[in-house]
DNA sequence: CACAAGTAGGCGAACGTTCGCTTAGCGCCC
DNA sequence: GGGCGCTAAGCGAACGTTCGCCTACTTGTG
């Protein structure tokens, strides 16, 4: 049982004091920098390892201007997609010696105590991965002009650069697939209206109807606002609306086995009766029943490769905004009637 | 496009030399401390806004010895359970305005990086929960004279505080549902041999076997690696050598979706030919097919909880070791016919 | 009117680093 | 043998804070 003050740590100074020597000379020694002599050199590592000496990097980024650290504003960490795109994210910062500071944002909230969390603790850069802060301009203003950013979505006012999947690339693939099958009457059930991915994928859609020469038919569209819940509601209004429906596209897994629960209770067969194609490819896509055909999004990679680009920035000094869209790809699988 | 050194921020002493005052005067204001006339506080705050001064914690720290962040060294954030348990250790520490620094200890390696890393940024405390270091005594000895922690696992040598479930009550629970459902012939898909979870969960199933006078048989154990392929060939394996079993628990509900899907292959229907009962009460689990009966684990307020310790250890300096265990409780659904 | 008691603010030091400049000592060469 | 150049080490300053102590001015009081 330990009270008050936490215990000092060890300083070069310590170190220093016990070798001889002065704390700067300490100091080049720890850092390999100046000319020190092979014995001094020696001892002063020797008495460091001895005293336990753990370098202080608090003081170190006082003078250097610089954290080695990147703040993480995520909206939540359970997400399965955004817990892929933090894992990639973070193990590429820790690969470049970099530490990750996280922040969730809740649901309702702007986001408006995030940004100042960290900017105090002086991040030298910040990777975005909220969508609700989509239309944050506030926040996006603060983020022009201050450190350098990367953003998984959209940030208005551009200025900060963006990695990402194509996500009308995405509702193409998707469409396209069942096409090809041979569906006339494809429905689509989309996430929350609000949010650009729901509105790309839906273009993705569109296009690949337009192509074939398919019509677009508002009837066929229904909220599924990215949940389980939802998207077998609107499978049941969808079928009650248009009974021709021969197959359905989710913008994501998880409403997608919503649709695949709600077929099931309508006594409706996969893909025979209605297919269902999914779009993200989770983990459980290869295991419903029957497996998910779906699009996969990279969000390992997206995560990695964010992470990279913002630390090429700030290794740069660079500001300059880019937009890097990873590629995806089709999964075949039997709830489309396989390959 | 910028380069070189980031930019200097705004600092108490800009702030001051645009108030006329010195600069720990404009420190006091900052921080409601000592006293200073209404008209010059005005003042000083006016232009620290205007000059859109952020503190730097890092300063802050040097001389407060105390950072305010703490450290959460977890195995793979994008396990669902994990990813709980992280919300709720987030949340928890920005109510109390504690910053969390990430890092993740990859399958293979000890973590020995990790815990350097963290303490180099002097982190206030450290969240364990990375069950792979269970057996990790280097790790250990070092956390038990350093920082406060709190470990969501075992910790050798014990000194660690720890939160959790009573995983020998989850496996208990399990298993007594079963049997008062009439089964007799009760098989278990278990975890990672080596892990104290396993060991505790399959400790609760053979008690719950005792309880009932029913004999303990060892061809009814066999091995799911926590993952749904491994528990699939297990449950395939399980059938082969005892045809006459009648009920499943998996020690996890991603093993247990794994056991649905074999059982679903062999044509066996559930929860009449075969019932299954699962662990932790993941979202999908409500939506398999049929839906799985499970015991709820409290990840999130688990997550939660051990942050509170944490935080209240750090605030206290007390070093005593706590051993928390949150309840658990059974959640009925069709795959073992429900109710 | 002198003196105690407050109030407003200044000042030096410390926290643990890094960085650049200075200095002492030494061998070498022309 | 005096100046050159090199190596080893020291020293002061700075980074942006907080803290405790000191000082000067303003009041109030007997």
């Amino acid at each position: 049982m330990r009270l008050g003050r936490p215990a000092r740590h060890v300083s070069v100074k310590d170190v220093a004091a016990r070798s001889g020597v002065s704390f700067q000379t300490t100091s080049k020694v720890l850092n390999g920098k100046g000319s020190v002599s092979a014995v001094t050199r020696a001892r002063i590592l020797r008495v460091a390892s001895d005293l336990g000496y753990v370098p202080n990097l608090q003081a170190r980024s006082l003078v250097m201007r610089s954290t080695r650290a990147v703040g993480l504003i995520a909206s939540d960490f359970s997400d399965h997609n955004l817990s892929r795109f933090i894992v990639g994210a973070e193990r590429e910062a820790r690969r470049q010696g970099y530490a990750v500071v996280i922040t969730s944002v809740e649901e309702g909230s702007s986001g408006e105590y995030a940004l100042p969390a960290l900017m105090e603790r002086r991040v030298d850069g910040i990777l975005l991965a909220a969508p609700q802060m989509e239309e944050d301009h506030a926040a996006a203003h603060v983020l022009q002009r201050t450190v350098p950013a990367v953003s998984l979505h959209h940030v208005p006012g551009g200025g900060v650069s963006t990695v990402g999947s194509d996500h009308e690339l995405t509702g193409l693939l998707a469409t396209r697939h069942l096409i090809s099958k041979g569906h006339r009457h494809i429905a689509t059930v989309i996430g929350t209206r609000g949010r650009r991915v729901t509105q790309s994928r839906l273009r993705g859609y569109r296009r690949a109807l337009e192509e074939s020469g398919l019509p677009f038919d508002a009837g066929l569209v229904d909220d599924g606002q990215w949940e389980i819940e939802a998207a077998m509601a609107a499978t049941r209004r969808l079928f009650e609306r248009r009974p021709e429906m021969t197959a359905i596209f989710a913008q994501n897994d998880t409403m997608a086995i919503g649709v695949l629960s709600a077929l099931r209770n309508l006594g409706k067969r996969v893909p025979d009766d209605c297919a269902v194609v999914g779009c993200d490819d989770i983990e459980m896509a290869a295991h419903t029943v029957p497996p998910l055909t779906t699009v996969h999004v990279p969000f390992y990679e997206t995560g990695a490769e964010a992470m990279r680009l913002l630390l090429s920035m700030i290794a740069t000094g660079s500001v300059a905004p880019h937009k890097v869209l990873l590629p995806v790809h089709l999964v075949a699988r039997a709830s489309s009637g396989g390959k």
